[in-house]
DNA sequence: TGTCTTTATCGTATTTTTACGATATAGTGA
DNA sequence: TCACTATATCGTAAAAATACGATAAAGACA
């Protein structure tokens, strides 16, 4: 059984992401390496799922996720941790993930900006 | 030497695909199928190329991308017209692509969506 | 302490992606 | 007709992604 802490995600964030190129080489591999972290299905529910969300999700992603063993769930966990889509913050004994918003952010404005 | 034809690019656009859900597992799905297809740091380059401009552009995009043999970067239009964020039209002698305006629409309003 | 729960990591098999050279295809123009 | 050009496709090799079960690690709690 899977308990759900509502911890906090921290929304205050300082803008310095937000105002780098939207394009060139370097844009276009962040660009890359995020939509490229995106692309299967698991993981845009995964973020779907957080972004969902004020508060961070503790312990019931595997759940959600159907059909896809732990082990599976959790390497797509860290390929969104990695393109700084999410982040996952230990809390007491369970991992609680939460949507990086300077990441989708970044994200977003990137798309918007193709 | 590459030529470059200037030919139209349809923005006369039927909306029907611009009114289905943005989420859910049918939107899950056709958001990673297209953020795959842009998954690759020279297809955002392509598809950069080919957004800027009003017009489609015919027989330089090889040029352009830098380091990779011709027919990978064929490869690489193929992926991106099966996702639907590209079109090439044969024109003449040479195949012009353009953007698939539908596509890169609907791949925005999915992510901004998110 | 020992056991349970939760999540990550390891090892491995399978599939997919990436890239290339070679070749095919199809239009252009001498 | 015969080259020449532009693009796609084929065959193949190497790398990366995907998925799983097994196991490790670390906290919770009796």
């Amino acid at each position: 059984m899977n308990k759900q802490k509502e911890s906090e995600c921290s929304e205050a964030e300082t803008p310095e992401c937000d105002i780098r190129p939207v394009e060139g080489k370097k844009a276009d591999e962040e660009l890359a390496l995020m939509t490229k972290a995106l692309g299967h299905p698991a993981r845009v529910q995964i973020l779907r799922l957080l972004a969902r969300r004020d508060s961070c999700v503790c312990g019931e992603i595997v759940d959600q996720i159907e059909d896809l063993a732990q082990s599976t769930v959790s390497q797509h966990l860290k390929v969104l941790k990695e393109a700084g889509l999410i982040k996952g913050e230990i809390e007491g004994s369970a991992v609680c993930y939460c949507i990086e918003p300077r990441g989708l952010r970044r994200l977003k404005v990137l798309v918007a900006g193709i």
